[in-house]
DNA sequence: TAATAGGATAAGGAAAACTAATCTATGACC
DNA sequence: GGTCATAGATTAGTTTTCCTTATCCTATTA
């Protein structure tokens, strides 16, 4: 088979040729004038043909130009019909699969899922909860509910609260020598985590900055629950969000013995395939999601 | 218009598609199965469902893949044979340019032309003799004979012969105090350059690897032919093709100081635009000039 | 004639694609 | 039933492509 131009590049044309515009082109594409400027020529190039006419403030196509743009426009529509026509028919039964943490599971969707039987009555939630993160293709998994910082490649992300955690100890280790005064005495305690978030006490020592603990020493728990357990009993400082260890503070089993400041990005997020957007249910559950966050956000003011 | 997947994720799900096994597609995409085998999963994850089923040594369509196959085999080969239209026209005319640097053009085509004619009296040459490297889109050159490394990104180059060149100076120049004995004593006389391969100091500097030496002092000719002059006048220290010098050298008009081995792939190549591979008259152009290269490196054997 | 609109261009940086090496699974062969 | 060969997956690192920012250029238009 003959070598095909690059395939971003005749899409670059395509879109220009649609608008005759580079500038509108590139609004299409999410993309700068001067990408789809260079796109364009980069064709030209392999083709060894002008296929616009750069006039003053317009572009024409050239009888090249003119000839070629319309079967591209059909090809990629094709392509088009055809992929959403893949997305739809995912569909057809009304269950969605939606991959969450346990710990969020039991907190935030399971004391909704009422809400959700009555706005959706259609689509059957059916819930994997793993404490790692899905593959969403091999495990059959639309959508998912995920903590992070919102970037994650190939996968539209949608930021639902922000997840600060903060440092559980028992108030027993406020005390003695090695007692919690600033961050850095951390490094004279058991760091313990889960697996569900492996990464949080990184994420934590990394906003606070404090660069001398490894963050990877310490103890490790299935999930968050136990990793607070241990701490409840002196086994080391935790991480855990201040709603999920309200009750444990006001009742003086646990302390928080500092606080820093977080980036704002690490955030629970809505996530699925960049391809799943318009997929109605999926757009569905995330909608919902989306607006019960938001509902939290004005009742509880900062949880999580 | 909705988001298309990533289109090289689509070429490559097509192509495994069609051969149902991700090693041959490597082949004809010209890429490692690794490659492929990154794309199509790709392509999985952004459509959030599998394409393939991976059994033991053969591959599967699954039935979303099977359906997805022929749309994108469709819009692929149309986009392919637009593209082949479109250049096919471009041969209507019996006209062919050449962009040829005025060196080459004198010393090795215009002896050939009558070949040229004989071989292929349909199509005529118009030679577009510029110092400076062609613009294939701008100036509507089909084809070129340009000197350099083989790679120019977006073009398809062909080597036709080894363009070594020698410092070439006066006689007068090896003695004295600044006589000319080994590449470091250039430093201590003026370089003369041309426009047409205003690069060739700088690669046979680097060739010699002489580092002390700034390649773009010294004076600038606007043909190679001028600079030789100078050199015979003892104006410094000129490059020259040893073809282009050998009368000067037996009539003792000039000498070669010494040599340094240049690097193989400095070289006249045969030039075009990557989609240009297909048209008949470029195609015959390149030939017969590949042709009439490979004769000469039979008879004289070291030209250049 | 200054302002504006739209494209071109250069240089640097971000992201995608590719490769090399290695691993895994399984069917074939003796 | 052990060993070999085949084909895809995976990981880490590199290369290439693509994109952006900033600036320039030209022709209109106010």
């Amino acid at each position: 088979m003959t070598r095909l131009p690059p395939l971003t590049s005749l899409r670059a044309f395509e879109v220009a040729a649609r608008h005759l515009s580079f500038t509108r082109a590139a609004e299409e594409l999410h993309v700068t004038q001067a990408a789809v400027s260079h796109q364009v020529k980069s064709l030209e190039d392999f083709l060894g043909q002008p296929l616009f006419m750069r006039l003053t403030r317009a572009l024409e196509l050239t009888p090249a130009g003119e000839s070629y743009a319309p079967v591209l426009k059909e090809a990629f529509e094709e392509i088009e019909r055809a992929t959403r026509r893949l997305m739809e028919d995912q569909d057809r039964q009304g269950v969605l699969n939606v991959s969450i943490s346990p710990t969020i599971l039991s907190r935030w969707l399971i004391p909704r899922l009422a809400d959700w039987q009555e706005t959706h009555p259609e689509i059957e939630l059916r819930l994997v909860s793993t404490p790692k993160l899905a593959d969403f293709v091999r495990d059959g998994v639309d959508v998912a509910i995920r903590h992070g910082q919102g970037v994650w490649p190939g996968l539209a992300a949608h930021r639902m609260f922000q997840a600060k955690s903060v440092p559980v100890a028992s108030p027993k280790l406020m005390n003695g020598p090695a007692a919690l005064k600033r961050p850095e005495d951390l490094s004279r305690h058991t760091l313990l985590h889960d697996l569900v978030e492996p990464d949080s006490w990184r994420i934590w020592l990394a906003a606070a900055d404090v660069k001398e603990i490894d963050p990877d020493r310490g103890m490790r728990f299935g999930t968050g629950a136990e990793a607070i357990q241990a701490a409840v009993e002196g086994a080391g400082v935790a991480l855990a969000r201040r709603a999920v260890i309200r009750r444990d503070i006001e009742e003086g089993r646990l302390i928080i013995p500092f606080e820093v400041p977080m980036p704002k990005n690490f955030a629970f997020y809505v996530v699925y395939p960049e391809g799943a957007a318009k997929r109605p249910k999926v757009r569905a559950f995330c909608d919902w999601a989306l607006a019960q966050a938001r509902q939290d956000a004005m009742t509880e003011d900062g949880e999580g």
